[in-house]
DNA sequence: CTTGTAATTAACATATACGTTAATTAACAT
DNA sequence: ATGTTAATTAACGTATATGTTAATTACAAG
């Protein structure tokens, strides 16, 4: 699953995930993605093609400029395996949850 | 945040997440996870030792054996950063599936 | 056509990742 | 003590990742 490979390592970046966290709030430029950070611009443009690479952003020339926006196929392809093993972790907490109520419980809702 | 950086490396290798689905239907000894691999013993410690370090995994021995269990925190920090990102994508949809029945519907339900 | 700006590619240095074989620790048995 | 099995650590080779600066491509404007 190359696209599992992918995603989930350009996901281990802090700076891809600065990256896509600033995209969530809308399309931006390189540069305008770069400039928050203290790294060359080259840098930058490698980030970039790792996180296009793993679908996680698509980019459009718009004159001079690429515009680049969130790619929701490489995030809903990590969610969609790790969503696998929510069922089993959910269901560890409650087992524990359950484990813990084994006494009355003051104020809890239902 | 450390873990994340952690947690997403290690779920970008594929004999890693082949672990973890191991251990999804219970728990192994290091000797059992590392059997249906054609790399050496070592090459499996270290696969575990990363994924106890990123919290997907956790061991304790008994008597000779280790054994190996699944860790849902690492599990659940990673599903919980990606969580943050389902909102818009799944929003990402719900427009798309709005803009194609194309009708002027300005309010939203609550 | 020349110049300026946006972004990438090229070439390179260095750190980290992943594999190997050999040696070592830990637990258990004889 | 000696040996066996389970697993790790040590030492090392090589591939990949991440950053740099310099050169190059692509587009816009005078």
């Amino acid at each position: 699953m190359q696209t599992l490979n992918t995603a989930f390592a350009a996901l281990a970046d802090p700076t891809r995930r600065a990256i896509l966290a600033r995209l969530a709030t809308g399309e931006a430029t390189v540069g305008e993605l770069g400039a928050p950070f203290s790294i060359s611009a080259p840098a930058i443009s490698r980030h970039l093609r790792v996180l296009e690479e793993a679908s996680l952003i698509a980019r459009s020339r718009h004159g001079q400029q690429l515009i680049c926006r969130l790619n929701p196929e490489g995030l809903k392809t990590a969610q969609e395996w790790l969503d696998h093993y929510r069922v089993f972790w959910s269901g560890m907490f409650d087992r524990l949850d359950a484990h813990l109520k084994q006494k009355p419980n003051p104020e809890k809702k239902p």
